[in-house]
RNA sequence: GGGCCUGUAGCUCAACGGUUAGAGCAGAGCGCUCAUAACGCUUUGGUUGGGGGUUCAAAUCCCUCCGGGCCUACCA
């Protein structure tokens, strides 16, 4: 047994996430912990929401409330349509949370001390109306190059010329569309990752067996141009992690909050010790995850998150970790995800083009969404949503391969000998031919789960499935039963073995379905199946099952084309 | 502009210098009748985007052209 650290990227807290979202680190980092709990592991899995910078506030102050008022209801919101996807945390916390305030106002106190921080004064515009400094993108205006109108201020979206604020013509607050602009100079800290660059680019190096899209983003950083740049860290912002604290070492930082890059990474651990808070644990119980003067070094670390969240896990977060001089534990694997599209294009918020989190699970049971989006993970690529692929997704893997295959089963014990697992006859050479088949593939699938190559796991799952319905086929009990009613009843309960079996085997993917076969099947505590032949012989002959209700119900013609119609957007 | 990824069967993907390029879905045929008209077997289908090169051997490595995508540091 080790112990296995996983977190999923933080989802930002000013809305509802699409299924591209989900996708790309919360449910394949699900599906690696179910695993990994299962197979005996100490697995501390953790997420929480981002709450601070600027597009929150702008939410907040769209939905008319408070901004600490709109995080912790949005905070809520996110939670229970975690929970409805069966997204199994061990803590869900936040990064405003008390933990990360304090942790982050730790870690810069340690980062300065190690001459890692600087102050630097800059320009930057501050809209009068809006009271506020302005982001460059919320700063809009004719692009200089092309003359667009609606350019932003640290781009030109129709020339793609890179700006500053200050080149636009009549420039705008994007906020209010307020003309009142003006530049101000503020004061602000910068992380100096140049210097940590070498140290930096040494550790990547060690990661070889890293995805090449993990790296390749790393490395892209490090060397392009002057190489890795410093970073500012702070914002003039109310809402977030204040910079001026009892015991900073700088002064003048009134007014000023670290920056959401700085502290959201940071928040990772803050939410272990959040969790240690909720259960009435000590500070030593999350410090030997985080810690490695204090246990971490034999854990095993793996981040999960988009692709554009790399730079971010690859470079400034470790440069927070290892710039502390204190025994942080590094990420020891990062799984990076690429988009999931919807129907040939881009998910779209302001456009209501796809799916989104909540309605989705209006819609359709999770285990449907979990296994079409974990079955098509973009993981070599950006992968596409159409309804028609979910469609038969879900209604030939699930509702034909599996849920039919529990049905046939079950039914037909039921009409022959009663709801329980019939006695007489032995398995024999078909049913060792079964095994060693589950068993090849059984190897396959948790290789491919050990390396978080997750579509492929989900098609040595199908594959097992698929083996049963051979089986049955193949021995053909209904036929037996007429000669040979002994003989049919080995068959029968060999083919009862394998519903508890599969259970186990899907727990990650389809955690719901899962755990109505186990009932079904009277067989709630099934473990792995660390030997098969054992496996296979774990219902024993007169032990009561309840015949289960149909497991998946195929998704119709007609409601495919009601969500294609519905979900078209404009 | 720069960098990176990518192009394989009608569709979604696998194969990461080494037999005859594989699988699921879709299509065709056959079988079974336990089951959610489900399942099983067989089968059609590819000049691996185009061109050139390296090699005994290339989907795989190199060059080039064409197409798709991402990143480019103050959205997160």
């Amino acid at each position: 047994m080790s112990r296995i650290l996983i977190t999923s990227a933080l989802p930002y807290i000013n809305g509802i996430k699409h299924l591209g979202n989900l996708v790309g680190s919360q449910l394949p980092s699900d599906a690696y912990a179910r695993y990994m709990r299962a197979r005996g592991h100490e697995v501390m899995y953790i997420c929480a929401t981002d709450e601070h910078g600027t597009p929150a506030e702008l939410a907040a102050a769209k939905a008319g409330k408070p901004v600490a008022e709109f995080c912790a209801d949005m905070w809520q919101v996110q939670k229970d349509i975690a929970d409805g996807f069966r997204l199994s945390f061990d803590h869900f916390g936040r990064s405003s949370s008390d933990r990360n305030h304090k942790l982050t106002q730790h870690l810069a106190v340690k980062l300065w001390e190690a001459g890692l921080i600087e102050e630097i004064t800059e320009s930057q515009v501050y809209s009068n109306a809006d009271g506020r400094f302005l982001p460059d993108r919320y700063i809009e205006g004719t692009c200089p190059n092309c003359g667009f109108e609606n350019a932003r201020g640290d781009q030109c979206e129709n020339c793609t010329k890179q700006l500053d604020p200050t080149d636009l013509i009549n420039p705008r607050s994007a906020v209010s569309g307020s003309t009142d602009l003006e530049v101000r100079d503020t004061k602000h800290l910068y992380l100096r990752q140049s210097k940590m660059r070498d140290q930096l680019d040494a550790w990547i190096d060690t990661k070889k067996d890293w995805p090449i899209l993990t790296t390749s983003i790393a490395k892209k950083w490090l060397h392009d141009g002057d190489g890795l740049q410093d970073r500012g860290i702070t914002r003039d912002l109310n809402w977030g992690v204040p910079v001026q604290f009892d015991g900073a070492p700088w002064s003048g930082m009134d007014g000023k909050v670290f920056y959401v890059w700085f502290d959201a990474p940071i928040e990772y651990i803050a939410a272990t010790a959040e969790w240690a808070d909720a259960h009435g644990k000590s500070d030593a119980d999350w410090e030997r995850w985080w810690r490695t003067d204090a246990g971490a070094d034999d854990v095993h670390y793996v981040q999960f998150m988009g692709k554009d969240n790399v730079p971010f896990h690859t470079l400034s977060f470790p440069a927070t970790i290892m710039g502390s001089g204190e025994d942080w534990k590094l990420v020891d694997f990062i799984k990076s995800y690429n988009w999931l599209n919807y129907e040939g294009g881009k998910f779209s918020t302001s456009q209501g083009r796809g799916v989104f989190m909540d309605q989705a699970l209006e819609i359709m049971p999770s285990d449907y969404w979990r296994w079409w989006l974990l079955s098509n993970a973009p993981e070599s690529n950006d992968s596409d949503f159409t309804w028609e692929s979910f469609q038969a997704g879900v209604n030939k893997d699930l509702a034909d391969v599996l849920g039919n295959f529990v049905s046939r089963v079950t039914k037909f014990c039921r009409s022959k000998w009663g709801e329980e697992v019939p006695a007489g006859g032995e398995y024999g050479a078909a049913e060792d031919a079964v095994i060693a088949e589950i068993g090849k593939r059984l190897t396959a699938y948790q290789t491919h789960m050990e390396s978080i190559e997750i579509r492929k796991a989900t098609a040595e799952l199908r594959a097992i499935w698929v083996a049963g319905n051979e089986y049955l086929q193949a021995a053909a009990p209904w036929s037996v039963y007429k000669e040979d009613p002994e003989a049919a009843a080995a068959i029968v309960r060999f083919a009862l073995n394998l519903i508890p079996l599969y259970a186990v085997l899907s727990e990650p993917f389809i955690p719901d379905a899962a755990a109505a076969m186990l009932t079904a099947m009277n067989a709630e505590g099934t473990k792995w199946p660390d030997d098969l032949p054992n496996a296979m012989a774990a219902l024993a002959p007169g032990h009561a099952f309840t015949t289960p209700d149909v497991l998946f119900t195929k998704i119709a013609d007609e409601t495919r084309e009601a969500l294609e119609a519905r979900f078209a957007g404009e």
